[in-house]
DNA sequence: AATAATCATCGTAATATTGCAATATTAATT
DNA sequence: AATTAATATTGCAATATTACGATGATTATT
């Protein structure tokens, strides 16, 4: 085994994971960071930010571009990488109405 | 290799981090589904709402409990499991912080 | 006390992830 | 065209995750 079934949930709850799953991993989270810090899109310097080999560093922003968390363009001979909002905003969505659903909840038995 | 270097980020990305991770299974986002959609704490009745075997599922239960997403009681013959707000409020409040400083944003070159 | 019910743990197989050295690729520069 | 710079890909070793059968622990029920 090992594999995840991801036949038996919702499309919605595959989604989700998805991105939770892209965001796992300090290095991803810290990446996000950076990209958020800058305030702007980055060509290059990630690899130099984070405390990891550049393959490394490629392979982690593979995974958030493949999740959708970021967009990256080739731009002469480097590439620029930016968060894409709107997935983002996704998540935000779903936290959002997890907190509102806890809120509006009548028994609190724990 | 395969063992994470947790040691080389902020507490803070770590902490997302395994937030992230412990959701980034459909499994175990579909039992918070379930946890919000019956509006109370659930004793039992979860094994039977997935797709996969007992130990499995008691598997991830464990780590979302880890994770402290949600808490587990002992009541009587079987456990009361059901989600601790706090831990969602962290999340909430990562994401809302991610799309306002995305909002604030000046350049957007992508 | 025996039985049933509920959940956790152990052991194990299959697969996925993490990390990096070596190498490839692509574009700019000389 | 050769060189440099930036990033991606490949290949591999170490570790983690996922899943489940078998078993154990605990509490209710009979």
């Amino acid at each position: 085994m090992g594999a995840t079934k991801t036949d038996h949930f919702t499309d919605k709850q595959n989604a989700i994971a998805t991105l939770a799953k892209a965001l796992g991993h300090p290095a991803r989270v810290a990446i996000i960071d950076y990209l958020l810090k800058v305030d702007t899109c980055i060509c290059g310097d990630i690899v130099n930010e984070l405390p990891l080999a550049q393959p490394t560093v490629s392979q982690h922003l593979k995974e958030l571009k493949n999740a959708g968390l970021i967009k990256g363009e080739i731009e002469g001979n480097s590439v620029c990488y930016c968060i894409d909002e709107k997935v983002f905003q996704k998540l935000q969505a779903y936290f959002d109405n997890v907190s509102l659903k806890l809120k509006n909840k009548k028994s609190n038995c724990c």
